[in-house]
RNA sequence: GUGAGCGUAGCUCAGUUUGGUAGAGUCCCGGAUUGUGAUUCCGGUAGUCGUGGGUUCGAGUCCCAUCGUUCACCCCA
């Protein structure tokens, strides 16, 4: 008789009203800064076309190897759920001819998606804010992000994030070293795991990003990245630091920082944290100068970030800082007859008008004093407005505190207004 | 995709070693001088023990499979 339980799809979280208000927090925050810098939000598709990605991403990564979602609609086209936000933000750009001699700067919101083993801070279904900026070259842009994303952590009060640099270069010179690693691995190819030996021919940078220990001393050695900078790419970097050390960002170089998808190039940096296990990378971004190219625009230099918010929800519940909640202000209590129910109802509108940012609960449904009592306290309401015949028939109403130590009062209901107005 | 741990009440878990009538706390509902919550006391609701096979007189417990979940590898935000 019972019909099989239908439940989520693996690695897709249902997020609660427990886990709202904290959402919330942060989605609010991090847009007051967008905000604040002048940064515009867009409104991009979940679906794009499949061919997008693999132009974009890079056809022998592994997110678009293993990791997406596609499937064939209706019509025969090969559509993908996207599983990162820069390939359609550059995609609607082109469209809309957004990058024909202007900047832009613009932020993004939603849910990405990609077919990975779900564990802690990684799911199949996962939200990113990230910002892109069009149409500027120079270090300078590249320094304002940063910036951004640090003021980013001062606003929700996190501290134990740190920032690690690096640059890429150009992509010719990034050729070039890649086949000087690759050179200098082939040498030791029987002392790599079987990981790194499938990397040397997938994506040999990612071998200088291991965690296996016995590779630190042949990756140790390996030439490095940095020295085969070409001189603009260089320039660029050290002005990047400048203008960083100049405004006190204190960062760290890591030349094994490589990012996963092909397109970066020149700057790329990441906010980690150690408090997450695994999933450590909170925030992280590049320079992508040749994908807009790439995916049929005019060459048009460009740099952004992507942060997980699931991944920064964590870091706070993890953290002392406290944590919103939306319980209500006021808990309406009514007992009695059909005439204390209406009046009850007509008198928390007539609050609502007055106080549009009252958080007023008002009880449904019947019950004791005592069992709305409890409703009340369980609401996690600051004050119980209590109504019952007595109070109706002599024009009052009883306010309660039910977190503080006070005494409970009696209010003309005339009174009960201004009474609240000057709670706060 | 690989490995390890875990699936018993809405939630947190005991019970599995040694097979024998399904347990606790919490939550929720009601009551303890019929107009006052959060503390205390009493009572009540609540589970085909993840699912499907197998062994057995008998399986939450043993065996096999499968699904889910957690963490790590991998990947990445």
């Amino acid at each position: 008789m019972a019909k099989k339980l239908i439940s989520s799809v693996r690695g897709m979280n249902d997020i609660l009203f427990d886990k709202t208000p904290i959402w919330q927090y942060v989605e609010t925050a991090i847009k007051q800064v967008l905000d604040s810098y002048g940064y515009q939000e867009v409104r991009l598709p979940i679906l794009e076309t499949t061919e997008l990605f693999s132009r974009s991403i890079g056809e022998v990564t592994d997110i678009v190897e293993k990791e997406m979602f596609s499937f064939i609609d209706r019509n025969g086209d090969n559509l993908t759920l996207r599983p990162e936000g820069t390939a359609g933000c550059v995609r609607a750009g082109i469209q809309h001819g957004l990058f024909h001699n202007q900047t832009q700067k613009l932020w993004y919101i939603g849910q990405m998606f990609r077919h990975e083993r779900p564990q802690q801070g990684r799911y199949r279904q996962f939200n990113q804010i990230g910002a892109e900026v069009y149409g500027l070259k120079g270090p300078d842009i590249d320094a304002e992000i940063i910036l951004m994303t640090a003021r980013f952590w001062r606003q929700l009060g996190l501290n134990n994030l740190t920032l690690q640099i690096n640059s890429l270069g150009s992509v010719e010179a990034r050729t070039v070293y890649k086949q000087k690693l690759v050179d200098y691995l082939s040498d030791y190819y029987e002392q790599l795991d079987s990981d790194s030996q499938r990397r040397l021919r997938t994506n040999p940078l990612r071998i200088l990003d291991s965690k296996n220990p016995q590779m630190l001393p042949i990756i140790a050695k390996a030439p490095q990245l940095l020295e085969y900078l070409d001189t603009e790419s260089q320039e660029h970097f050290s002005q990047l630091r400048e203008l960083l050390d100049k405004v006190g960002i204190k960062y760290q170089i890591n030349p094994c920082l490589v990012r996963g998808l092909d397109y970066y190039n020149r700057t790329v940096f990441e906010w980690v944290t150690d408090c997450l296990g695994a999933q450590g990378t909170v925030c992280a971004g590049g320079r992508y100068d040749s994908l807009v190219e790439q995916i049929g625009g005019k060459a048009t230099p460009a740099i952004g970030f992507a942060m997980g918010i699931e991944r920064l929800v964590l870091l706070l519940l993890q953290s002392d800082l406290p944590i919103p909640t939306n319980s209500p202000d006021i808990y309406l209590i009514l007992v009695g007859n059909e005439q204390v129910i209406n009046h009850g109802w007509c008198l928390a509108e007539s609050l609502r008008d007055a106080l549009p940012n009252l958080r007023l609960v008002v009880n449904c449904g019947d019950g004791s004093f005592k069992s709305q009592f409890k409703r009340a306290d369980k609401s996690g309401a600051k004050l119980a407005l209590v109504l019952a015949e007595d109070e109706l028939a002599n024009q009052k109403i009883a306010l309660k505190y039910l977190r503080e130590k006070r005494p409970q009062v009696i209010l003309e209901q005339s009174e009960l207004i201004n009474y609240l107005k000057n709670l706060d």
